[in-house]
DNA sequence: TAATAACCGAGACGGTACGTCTCGTCTTAGG
DNA sequence: CCTAAGACGAGACGTACCGTCTCGGTTATTA
């Protein structure tokens, strides 16, 4: 958003109506022409608003396509929690999959990731208000796996995040691999025995190999 | 380039030393400004050369950002042969790791990922000209890996190719997290033990431990 | 004004402060930065007023500039009768002159000129509503001399003004030459000389006559 | 024109006929649509060129059309020489009243003056390149009636140039009447009989003087 | 006294022209 | 035919301004 600042308590407000429809029109045009093949002046057109009411929201294009990925993927994660922490990860990696594997986030990441390297504050806040969410999640969801003695106590949780979440945007990035639930469950099964506790606790480990066949 | 044709034999021949300042400029400012942000003015000027010089070599802008990043990756590697499958795949993510660490690509490839999605040839030639070659190394030592019986026989080499590289992605193009050794080894460490074949348990698993340590 | 209806009888009334301030506002504004310089919110903010208080008064920009103007204009001008034509004439040429060598009108009439040019109904506005009650004491005046035997019956009196008020705009939009008491003295000279009656002097006017005819 | 520094002697010239196209292209227009009524887009669709080729010209729209304006009147005066003082003055004054009486000028010079009043270079540009020429040529004129003794020795020849100029420019900006011969030939005619010498007729300059006091 | 209606300042709104900027091409004088 | 410099046509960008509308609140007349 441009202005982040309190509201002003006096003069018209702005419509939220109007917010949400310059969101709405970015998204569809994206989706249409790609990033850099829609207009400004289509967003308004579409959204049935004047340039004026864009700008006084987004300072430029790459903010108004920023800040309306920002929109898309602003939602709740909630922390599964099924008694299996094979299911949990299961469970918050195949949202992941669904999330990118559809045509918006696909088309918008790679742009964000760009726009994140030359504007630092973006990056923060794409990290901070998005990515934060589903890595907490994800570690509370480790922890318990830790406490169930599925995963071992001396994990180091940032590598396992990032060996969790890397494949991921590694396929949707660079190689253009499938994003499907073979990769999600393959990566889920890797860090579930390759974490797994040293001793001899067969009984579980026993369970987790089941599980997998 | 723009015409790989037979070069013509009259008139005055293209300066090979031209051809060079423009795709070294060109590097220079996709990583100073970005792939959007650099103009085709700055990169002649930069070059020293005129406008026109650019274009009689590349067709276009893109066309111009793709060969630099192709002059940029073309590079040999060599596939390490240890005869440690730990210390071959070491060898191959610290290369990578020092790589991505660098000043230009660290700085190159976000800005290529965002051209990359817009531009299915340059994304194309990205994977073939550069990517490819890694992968194919790593694939070698992760066969032999097999083979010596430090990996599954049934090990899913698409997948460990990208567990391998994601999370180094992750971190540089997303998180920001550290590229450092420490990611090398702690990848290569979970590949290691997370698809080390079944049966032989102990011994090999100590020795891996070991090596860990 | 913009509602010459009758004032509604019921609600809140219109603060005649207001209608003031707006107006003196446009006036300064017009002349510290022309006809087409200024904005309406400047002249808002200047008249600490809304830009809505100025659009229930005034149906455009340009209706503004023309009410403003008419303000200004609107005064009395006394018909001089000294007995003496020349004295007449002078009194109203020296009272014009001052009146253009004052800041806001000599500021004001460059501007306003380009603005009547481009809207008729603006120059009809001023025209009558301020020329024409000049031009008639004028025309009074002259008509005296007429009687009076010091002009010459057949006297071409729109001639006569325009040539009393060209060289003054002439000056003030033009040439940019002093406005000042010589001006306006030899121009009242001209015309007492040069439509002086013929009959005293023979020779002359009988050439004069024939040439005219 | 914009850059009146001289032309840079590498690179591609200006073309002389996008500079032409340009200004006749804005000529129809204003013709067309009034000075304030048509776009620059349009200037630029109707010459045949972009919008860059304009402002690389002009700095703005005003500048665009004062340059139109400049160019139509850029022409050459002759000086007459009849041998008949009120047939050169004739000549002169005849020319006058054509030149403002087409569509162009006439539309024009209310704008030029509103844009002189604000931008006092443009106001010396329009004097020195434009006016003067006029002036200096009925100077000459009168100064040939001063020797030929149709015009009194001390006559004020500024006040005389404001006298012949200033009826034509007030009907044509302020009052709207009609620029016709019979306008010329009365100020003309004014003029040779208010200026003559007195000798012949000595009683008539008592008289003045005496009114005078 | 309460309801009603028009006023008020502030400022967001839709619309539209402006002037800037960049791309990829073309033109010039020269090597 | 190459070179550097820079003008060219095209067209998107972000700004500025107009005249309208909305907001919370005030003022005056009617009921």
């Amino acid at each position: 958003m441009h202005d982040k600042a309190a509201e002003p308590q006096i003069g018209r407000r702005r419509d939220p109506r109007t917010d949400a429809a310059i969101l709405r029109a970015t998204l569809e045009l994206i989706a249409e022409r790609g990033v850099h093949g829609f207009r400004t002046q289509d967003v308004a057109k579409r959204a049935g608003v004047g340039k004026g009411a864009i700008y006084r929201r987004h300072r430029s294009k790459d903010d108004l396509v920023m800040a309306s990925v920002a929109a898309l993927v602003d939602q709740e994660i909630v922390v599964p929690d099924t008694g299996s922490t094979r299911a949990d990860i299961d469970a918050l990696m195949h949202e992941a999959v669904e999330l990118y594997r559809g045509a918006l986030p696909g088309r918008l990441m790679p742009n964000l990731v760009s726009a994140m390297a030359e504007r630092p504050e973006l990056a923060r806040a794409v990290r901070e208000g998005f990515l934060v969410r589903r890595r907490e999640a994800l570690t509370a969801v480790l922890l318990r796996g830790v406490e169930r003695g599925d995963l071992r106590r001396d994990v180091d949780i940032e590598l396992v995040l990032d060996i969790l979440g890397g494949p991921l945007f590694y396929r949707l990035l660079i190689t253009g691999g499938p994003l499907d639930d073979q990769l999600a469950e393959g990566v889920t099964d890797l860090i579930l025995r390759g974490f797994a506790p040293d001793k001899p606790t067969r009984a579980r480990s026993t369970r987790t190999a089941k599980e997998h066949a």
